[in-house]
DNA sequence: TGACCTCATCCGCCTATGCGGATATACTAA
DNA sequence: TTAGTATATCCGCATAGGCGGATGAGGTCA
């Protein structure tokens, strides 16, 4: 039970929802977070080490580039969560707005290709 | 998106959580709380004050007593977060045992009836 | 090796919020 | 009206965790 609350406290900071939201869209590295977040690279890293910690993310390196991706969640009550954000969280307003930055930044970035 | 965090952060804590199971099974009272949560009043009727400001629960009072249930979910998110609570939160080994104390309770409570 | 890049962690600061005891409020009943 | 009960709120204190700048670690490339 407090495993399930903490689980829950990942969610419960708007940043780390944001990045949630974006990484159900897929894979993404750092700088594409930071970009669309607006925020220091400090902020974002540290809610990612949050988001790991949780087991809700896991990360690989390739390079110089670390890559998040959503984890494989190990309980029905977890899966089950990922899927009805993916089907609520993503179409909020907030969410397209989020997406349309990403892929406006992907678009003209030539870094963390 | 700062709503939706805000949502979700009155999952974050355990005893939240706990009262928040606990009402899937229906209307309760504060002293029903208390005596399956083991925590002092003032505790108890702060969570469920946070729980109120949140949109999550709603509060009736009948007599002295205050009976509290989930509120109606004003969005298809937070209406579907709630079913799966009750599908999956409530067959949780912990959530089974509170279950079990409060059974125990209302059998022999006089008051708060 | 040294310059440079990405990302993680450290640091000090600050706010939100947890806690439980004490007090206030609202209601009932004698 | 007074006593008693249930609940809400206030209080001071402690801690988790937010923030962003600075620094460190790991990797690349000339």
């Amino acid at each position: 039970m407090r495993t399930t609350a903490q689980f829950f406290k990942a969610l419960s900071e708007e940043p780390r929802l944001r990045i949630l939201a974006l990484l159900l869209g897929g894979e993404l590295c750092v700088c594409d977070l930071m970009a669309v977040l607006q925020l220091p690279q400090s902020t974002i890293s540290r809610h990612l080490a949050y988001l790991r910690n949780t087991g809700w993310v896991e990360g690989r390196r390739v390079g110089v580039w670390m890559y998040y991706r959503l984890a494989e969640m190990p309980t029905p009550l977890a899966r089950e969560l990922v899927e009805l954000l993916g089907k609520r969280l993503t179409e909020l307003p907030d969410t397209q707005q989020d997406y349309a930055t990403l892929e406006e930044f992907q678009r003209t970035k030539k870094k963390c290709a």
